[in-house]
Order: structure tokens, then C-alpha cells, then sequence
DNA sequence: TCAAAAGTGTTACCCTTACACCCATGG
DNA sequence: CCATGGGTGTAAGGGTAACACTTTTGA
């Protein structure tokens, strides 16, 4: 394992941020060597072999007087302060390494977030080892700190994970709140495939990764109007069919914050698309449904579920038009629900029902293409509303 | 500085997991006790004063022959991969004390997270120092795992990031956000009519009037969980049918700021329901569908939205045996889907198809109930997926 | 003249719908 | 004995699905 050991009595410790009312931070005076007389965040030395929580727990009872309980639940440790009836989780926030501590060793730091009153909370506190002064300081107004304190500090408010509140409380401007983004899913028929636009990932998390296009909400914009937005951006289309297909809002469905994202599909010509890649993405491009690439996030169930949709919705309404060209023959318009639906259709029935509801112009043109009898070109009457595969069934728009 | 150290000869490590494709799992075998034979994360002893950085990129090496440079910025680590032109955020994810590891001291955990060819990925790992076979293991079907590993390895799928850190530190906080709640229309079959629950708001805006119970998404739940515990919160029942509906996100359809809100709606059994009104309700009362009273924001939009979609659904699933209890005459099913879909059925017709599709279990009980003839229970077989109306359909669930 | 796609009707089957009378019970 | 809802079968009609050969063109 590595080089040989050089058996140094190496020391391991603990730092206690007390983020108290997401303003104060209790700060302790330095008795010692290094950094005497420094303000320092409460912390020392973790023993051979002793828990990370317990030597949290003991060093706010050596440091502090803080006496408190603790409440383990999976990898969630709760901490209790019985006397004022509060409690809070203990999040372990990084681990640094000796670089940060002339001892060497790692130091973890640990934060502990309380909404409590100011003065209930120091009445708990005593000077304790090694102590000269505990004070509450402003967040915003930090002394000089000793060892890299001050960059534990400013990191642990950078990025902190939003923490649950007082479930008491209703005013919405409190609450934390969610991002909330639109994902849409491009699909054209192309190559005698159903296609699908994606854009590959040049930042973490899951860089790399393809995706479905997206952003986030503007706060004058609807839903719909993102959506429509983003399309655009991509694609440069502006009159397309365009759909809610699910709202996604799992937890942790993106590591870097919560994130909810309402996903929409899109239906377009593939020959009105210029393809531009978008300032957050590498790259762009069309892949068949049926050979995806590795997808970010939670992107491959999004997919499967608007491919559902789309199969599904075929049946029973006229989406599909979205897809063909203003002039069509008949044998494009099968192709197409054949792409779709991923099966061959009976070209006498599908002709049949076609013709039978009405929803077709027939035009005096010809497509002229190939070494074969020309076909016949139509387009679409708007007005009429029957579906072709299921000519009884009414349709949804 | 707390008890006096006992000059334990105490090691750290690192350990390193490599996430391919969001679906593999870099695994070393070793080659020593502890753990002889056991498969691992690849992981090495952290030297005296080595920053944990260069550690993890001296396991790589010795452990698995990989040659990386590193890039820093700020408390960024960037992991470059030359020979594949790849490269990745090295994250620290948790650091786990000596409970984990028999020799004592720390263990922290990194993870990198790579979009590759397996293949080409794999070209570049050579048998290190104290490994008897290197392999990527599909994350879904982990082998027995020295050490803490396995839990390490759900700990980071479950997204255990105490903190998100990115190159362009990623800040959520500077877009404004919309506030998300989730409404849930909550339908039931009561006095021979489709009812749904309404409070009363008491306050500004839309004061007295009705509409959808809801609320705000908390940061750690789900949207569902949400739906759920609103549901609860407003019913007391917990076991019912609820499906997402539609999200309406129009920019001004709350007058307090920007409200986006994710529909639901559930369907339960009437006798199950205690109404409770909650905290921010005057008052919760069940109305028919069919006379509702002015509604708040855009509610009534919702309300039909979801009456659509049940009406619609009903005839191709199985959702109308949520409103039924466990016993239930066919006349009472009958019931429900003439109430739904607001028409009559002919019996013999109704009750032709509710039997062959063998959905129902035949009980040797009857129900008798007012002066006529007693009339058979049944209750549902809940393996059978096909529909009662259109039993040639597929059933979506 | 051959390859390639366009174009064209009929039939069997199944599902849906319409329809009327007897049964068992309580009052 | 009568009012009330429970319980039962058949036939017509319509939509779906299966099936094969001719036409027109370019090479």
C-alpha cells in the first residue's frame, strides 16, 4: 500500500461551524500555539479510533460546555440540545488536508444550522480547554482567523445545501425554494427513423453526457413560452407541435441543487431544422430512438416516457402531420406511423381510412422520384378533426 | 486538546470511485488481508503530510497503472485523462471514520465521474500493487463488498453530496426562482354524483373562495410525496389511487408572485375519508362536479383539465375500482362509471364484459339492502390487466 | 424488360350496441 | 301482491385485419 510508512503520529481533528439564525457563527478564542489569541471556529483533535461524531460531541462539551444528545438514523446524525428543546442535523461539509494545519493530519469540518434566540443559546455555552473567548460573530463582519478558517467559512456559505426550516412557519419568501427548468425532447422522422435532438454536456455533473435540451424558467415567461424558447434556440423552428409531457421533481434527480424540471416534446420537419448548439452545450445532434447514447441525469426514463406518449398518441390523434412536408404522398404519410409505431401497417386499410375521413386534399401534382410509377401528392384539410387509425375514436388535441 | 494521545500509529485513505457511464463501477480485487479476495473500491493509504489530492492520484497509479494529470482552481480538482482526451471533476464525497476500516484512521471517499467508451476506458487500467483482477461491475449488481463499500457506493447514489462544488461554481441562487406547490384535486363517488374536495380560503387572494387544497414543495421531498402528504394532511387517507395531472405555470395566475404549480388528482373511497381542514383552509367540503362554486386562481382550468383525464381514462384502465370498497355489487360498479362518465350503460351489456374478462372474483356473499332481490358481491382480482369497457385495449397504467 | 414503389376491393371475424323479461326480497 | 332493483341472451351492424395483383416509371 503506497510507500512505506514513516510512522508519524499523525492527528486527525474536527471543526464545529455553528451557523446560528443563517447570521452568526460562533467563534472561539485560541489559549495555544499555533494561532494564539486567533479566532478560530470550535474544533480539535479527533483520538485513535474514535467516531467522527464523537469527537464532534466531545468537543463541544470540552470547548464549550455544550452538552448535548445525539440521534443517529442511517448516515443522518441529529444533534439535540435538550435544555432549549432544539435539534438539528450535523452535516459533515468537507474533509481538508494538512496543508490547512502546520500538525498535519485531516481535518473534517462539521455544521450545525439553529434558529434559536441569541442569548437562550450562549446561556448554554461555558469558556471551555484551551479557550481564552467565545463569542457570536456576524457572518459578514469575520476577525482575523487562525489556520484556513476563514476559506472553511466561506466555502461552507458558497455552496451549502439547502437546509429544511421551522415547519411552522407559512410565508412563502422563506421557504427555500426549487429551480425550476423545461427539458424538451426534439423528435423528427429522419434517415427512416424516428430521431430524437440531443446536446452533449461540457460541465459537471454528467459531463460528457448527452442530453435533452433545456433551461430555466424566466420569471415573466409561461411554461410553454421556455419551452418555445429553448426550441428555438436549438432548432431555429418556430411552428411546431409542441406538448407537456410530465413535471420530474425527485430530490436528488440533479446533484447540484433541486431541481424541477417540466418536460415537453416537440414534433418538427426535419427539413426546417438548422441545428445550432446552444451556449451551454458542446455539441448537438440527432440520434435514433431505438440507439441512444449514456443520458445525463434522469433523461432516459424522460425519454422512455415520451416515447409512450408519442406511440400512444398517434393512435388516437393527428400528431403526426407535424412531421411531414405541406405536399406529401400517401406512402410517406404510412412511413411515418410506421416509424412510430415501430410496425408495419396494411397499405390497402391505412389508404382506406385515410381516404375514407376526408382529412386529405388530394392535389393535381405527382411526386416524379425514382425508377417507379409517381405517386400522388396531398396535403392537409386543417379543419377536420378524425383521427386516420382509429377513424371512430374522437381526438384529443 | 482533548484526552492525551496514546501515539497510535493511526493511517487515512482514500478511496475512489470511479462512476462510468452513470452505470459501471470501477472494482479492484485484493491481493492482501484485510479482505483477502474480496472485491473493493480501488483505495490506498493517504502518506504524512500528502494532501489527499495527490493520494488519490498516486492510488490510481500504483493501484491501477492510470496516469492522470491534475488541474486546480480554487478547491476544484480537475482529473485529465490525456491518452482518451477525457477529463472530470474529482469530488470529495464523505469522509467515514475508523469504523469502516479495521487499521484505523479516516477513509475519504472520491468520486469521478467519466462518460467513456468502456473499452478505451479500460485500456489504460494495468494490474496494480496488491490486486488480483481490476473489472467494471454494473452498479446494479455489485458483488460482496470489502469494507464499507457497498454502503460507500449507495451512499453516493443516493446523491450524498454534502455540498456541490463545479468549476464555474454553479449558483443556483442567482436566477430568481418561482415558488412550486402541488395542488391535488381529490375525487370521490358520493350521493349518487362525482364530488370533489374544496376549502375555503381565509385570505387574501381569492379570500372565501374554493379551490384545490396544495402546497409548497419542501426541498427534500418529491413531487408525489408532496401530493401525498397534502392529501393526508386534508383527508387522512393514505392508500389511493393519484396521478399527475398537468403543470400550470402561467406567470401571473397567482397575484403574489410566481407560482408554478403541479397538478395531481386521486381518487379514494368516500367511507375511508375524514376531512380535516387543514391549518390554511376556513373550511373543506365535498362538491358534485356538476355544481361547483366560483373557484380560486385559475381552478377551475384545473378542474376541468382532470375531469377530462378521468373521464377519458376511465374507459381504457382500471382506475374506477379506486372508488370502490373491497365488496361491491356490479350494479355499484356500474354506478361509478355512469357517474363518471355521465351517462347510462345498459346493464346486460355492462355486465357481459365486466365477466369475461375475468377481473372480478365471484364471493358467495350477498348484499341484501332494501326490498328486492339480494344482489352478489365480488371483489377485484388485482393480477388481471385488462379493461372493463374496451377489452380489446391495452391497459396503461 | 425488369426493378421498385404506387395504387386498388373483398371477405371473415370480432366487438359493440340495442333490446325485454323473470327473480328475490321487504313492506 | 306489488314495488324495487338484481339478473340474464341474442341478433344486427360496423370497424378491423388479412390478403394479391396491376400500373407506371427510369434504368
Amino acid at each position: 500500500m503506497g510507500g512505506k510508512s514513516s510512522m508519524h503520529d499523525i492527528m486527525n481533528s474536527v471543526d464545529i461551524l455553528f451557523d446560528i439564525n443563517n447570521k452568526f457563527i460562533l467563534l472561539v478564542r485560541r489559549a495555544k500555539d499555533p494561532f494564539k489569541d486567533f479566532w478560530a471556529l470550535p474544533g480539535g483533535r479527533q483520538e485513535p479510533f474514535e467516531d467522527l461524531v464523537t469527537a464532534v460531541i466531545r468537543v463541544m462539551k470540552q470547548r464549550l460546555g455544550l452538552v448535548v444528545k445525539k440521534e443517529t438514523s442511517g448516515s443522518t446524525t441529529k444533534i439535540i440540545l435538550p435544555e432549549i428543546d432544539k435539534d438539528a442535523i450535523l452535516h459533515q461539509i468537507k474533509t481538508y488536508d494538512s496543508g490547512s494545519d502546520p500538525r498535519g493530519g485531516n481535518t473534517t469540518l462539521f455544521a450545525l444550522q439553529l434558529n434559536v434566540d441569541k442569548q437562550k443559546f450562549m446561556s448554554l455555552i461555558r469558556k471551555g480547554d484551551a479557550v481564552l473567548d467565545v463569542r457570536l460573530v456576524d457572518k459578514s463582519s469575520l476577525p482575523k482567523m487562525a489556520f484556513d478558517h476563514a476559506e472553511f467559512i466561506s466555502q461552507y456559505y458558497s455552496s451549502l445545501k439547502p437546509y429544511s426550516e421551522d415547519e411552522h412557519n407559512y410565508d412563502a419568501s422563506k421557504y427555500e425554494k426549487p429551480s425550476v427548468t423545461v427539458d424538451i425532447l426534439i423528435f423528427t422522422v429522419r434517415n427512416n427513423g424516428l430521431n430524437v435532438l440531443l446536446i452533449k454536456r461540457k460541465t459537471w455533473p454528467f459531463k460528457d453526457f448527452w442530453a435533452n435540451p433545456g433551461g430555466f424558467v424566466e420569471m415573466d415567461e409561461s411554461l410553454e413560452e421556455t419551452a418555445l424558447r429553448e426550441l428555438k434556440e436549438e432548432t431555429g423552428v418556430e411552428n411546431v407541435y409542441l406538448e407537456q409531457l410530465y413535471t420530474f421533481g425527485s430530490p436528488k434527480r440533479d446533484p447540484r441543487t433541486r431541481v424541477i424540471s417540466v418536460a415537453y416534446y416537440a414534433l418538427v420537419r426535419s427539413d426546417f431544422v438548422k441545428i445550432k448548439a446552444a451556449t451551454d452545450a458542446a455539441d448537438a445532434k440527432w440520434f435514433p430512438v431505438d440507439s441512444l447514447p449514456n443520458l445525463a441525469f434522469d433523461h432516459e426514463e424522460i425519454m422512455r416516457y415520451a416515447l409512450d406518449r408519442i406511440r400512444n398518441k398517434i393512435e388516437y390523434t393527428n400528431i403526426a402531420f407535424q412531421l411531414l412536408p405541406e405536399k406529401f404522398t400517401l406512402s410517406e404519410l404510412q412511413n411515418v406511423y410506421e416509424i412510430i409505431l415501430g410496425k408495419k401497417i396494411d397499405k390497402r386499410n391505412f389508404r382506406k381510412k385515410v381516404k375514407e375521413i376526408g382529412l386529405l386534399k388530394p392535389l393535381s401534382e405527382n411526386k416524379m422520384e425514382g425508377a417507379h410509377r409517381p405517386a400522388q401528392l396531398f396535403s392537409f384539410r386543417e379543419n377536420k378533426k378524425r383521427t386516420i387509425l382509429n377513424p371512430g375514436k374522437k381526438v384529443y388535441s
